[in-house]
DNA sequence: AATTAGCACTTGGAACAAAAGAGTGCTAAT
DNA sequence: ATTAGCACTCTTTTGTTCCAAGTGCTAATT
């Protein structure tokens, strides 16, 4: 009888998939009563209590206690993702918001993503972010320079995924518009276009020669090993911390410790987002993937794509029993916007904002 | 007998300085008989007692229920603070530590404000922030260009406060090096210096007189009241919040939702911070002052001085039941050395690193 | 063979009572 | 002015009972 490719029956599905919405819905264990007074299934709560138990050999479902009704495990909100969620409509309301924040024509990634993820949070009520992840491959395209006074001035470095990063130098030795001219010029040809393995030491000491201040080479390379450093190294932000409050997993306890802990580091949610390849939104749902720490939570992030590559993602956190038709509607909706806008030919439209 | 100027007897001052210092210590109500035990008094316990009744009535002592001990009210804290604080006398691991941050020579405010916030979060154990307050002040000082591609370039402002800003400006129409200098060039002479009140209409129908393409001077300045925005408004960086955790009082309940909130909205704490004038270390007890949020928590924060003018704070939040003592030692000491860091000629050292 | 009605069983939570413990306030003695 | 002593108050803990929810199983039914 009926659909087992995947093992379950279909009635076993439907129960499955009344379960895990009903907890959703009231947070609390569902009974085999609740199930059937739902009328969602014909059949009697003997019938349901009989496949609840079933299902909870397979693993899908858990129970609290010997006399509480059943709560979906890991596998189960999983499966749940994966085989039983419907598509959710989204409402002219969230569309009209999303359309909102993609008006705001910004041209830095940085500050697209920062708003997206307070969009995220807003628009889901779970606690948003947004991450540029690591990659290597980043390099300084370009220098400027421009002069501030005798003894300072300012390096720009555009990067080549389009960041620019600006460092104030200064310098022990008195300099004028022609030393720093020379200097962004000595950068662009020396220099622009290598990553951190590919500036060796002839290199230095070619850049040295040319612009005949070691002193002012040495501060200068610094600086742009500490750039090369914070172009590689992901940027994680993360707003709406308030609204993880409100759901009772997350009221007290070392849960939220844990998160918290993990938004401090960044580095586990960075490696955990920089690590996955598919271009979908991705669920990650308790401990499934080795990052330790988001033991209760499920983390869902939509990758931002510009140009084929992977420059970002903005995505949500918040309790295993998360309203995921809702969520990954929302991601895929505002992560395909924005990746759309970053991607779309830049000069086509009427002379209105066309940065931020 | 004996000092009565602030109202308390020397034995009340010695009962209520055991009180906040054992609760501070154990965070539990504290009783008569351990106040006698800890044998800094030689009276009896009833003694205490009667003392203790007094200091409740004089609203310095608070008693959750008839049969607790006594713990600080918001005044006792503030008492013990404004009188009754010892010196604390830092480790040589905790100079160490200040020291070891105050190599790192960096020019720019908001790294040294980041990094700060970081040290002060890890050297107390409570959760450390910096903040640039709100100056209507900041203007920018100067404008430079870096050209790009045909199509776009960036647009960088010096800030009054010494922070750069850049803009990634797209535009309809093609450009070269000749456009975006001499819009720079006009930007210097017509906009620099000018706050947002004085950039009016005919400042703007000149420069685009000057530069001969409307729709580059209004993207520009669009960018432009964007930027006078950022500086105006002021940042909020947190750091170690998990830290919060760990202390019961906010362990749990709405108290902890308030402070992310507010750390969220970041205005509340800007106003706080920006509104007091005095350069010592700042104790903000619960509720004291008008900002309503952080009522059950405690603000200590150092203004950051730069040539006489108040450029950031750093601080940290906790408990009332906070170690105040060493909390603000090690405020005083780090913004101490952060502002005499800013303040120090900067070209006497040798050619080391001067920038980061 | 699958479903269902019925019932015994388990368990957590609520309600209540009693006891323990901590600390006070007051009185009377020093 | 201080203090010993004690009655009093109030929270916390512990134990008990009771109840409701929900299950698992068995026997009857389709």
């Amino acid at each position: 009888m009926s659909n087992r490719i995947d093992g379950l029956s279909d009635r076993k599905k439907l129960i499955l998939k009344a379960i895990v919405e009903a907890h959703i819905q009231g947070g609390e264990p569902v009974g085999s009563k609740y199930i059937t007074e739902s009328k969602q299934l014909t059949c009697s709560s003997a019938t349901i209590r009989n496949e609840m138990a079933e299902l909870e050999n397979m693993g899908y479902l858990e129970q609290p206690h010997t006399s509480a009704g059943r709560i979906p495990s890991k596998q189960g909100y999983r499966f749940y993702v994966d085989t039983l969620l419907e598509e959710y409509a989204m409402t002219a309301k969230e569309i009209a918001q999303i359309n909102q924040l993609m008006k705001i024509k910004m041209s830095e990634l940085d500050r697209i993503l920062d708003k997206a993820s307070k969009v995220a949070s807003s628009l889901t009520n779970y606690t948003g972010f947004a991450i540029k992840p690591r990659s290597r491959a980043v390099t300084v395209t370009r220098f400027e320079t421009a002069l501030i006074d005798s003894r300072s001035f300012i390096l720009i470095l555009v990067a080549s995924d389009g960041s620019v990063k600006t460092r104030n130098i200064l310098t022990d030795s008195a300099i004028d518009l022609h030393t720093v001219t020379g200097l962004s010029q000595a950068l662009n040809e020396l220099v622009a276009g290598l990553d951190a393995e590919e500036i060796t030491l002839p290199i230095m000491m070619s850049l040295e020669n040319r612009i005949g201040d070691s002193a002012l080479a040495n501060t200068v390379m610094k600086s742009i090993y500490e750039v090369l450093g914070e172009l590689d190294g992901g940027e994680l932000k993360v707003s709406g911390l308030d609204r993880l409050l409100q759901y009772p997993e997350f009221s007290d306890s070392s849960d939220l410790g844990e998160l918290l802990g993990a938004f401090e580091r960044k580095d586990e949610i960075l490696d955990l987002v920089s690590d996955t390849e598919s271009d979908r939104v991705n669920v990650v749902i308790g401990s499934e993937s080795s990052v330790k720490v988001i033991n209760n939570s499920t983390f869902v992030f939509k990758p931002i794509k510009s140009k084929g590559k992977t420059v970002g993602a903005i995505g949500v956190i918040g309790p295993l029993r998360m309203d995921y038709a809702r969520v990954l509607a929302t991601l895929d909706n505002l992560g395909g916007n924005i990746s759309q806008l970053l991607n779309e030919p830049k000069h086509t439209e009427k002379g209105d904002n066309h940065d931020g």
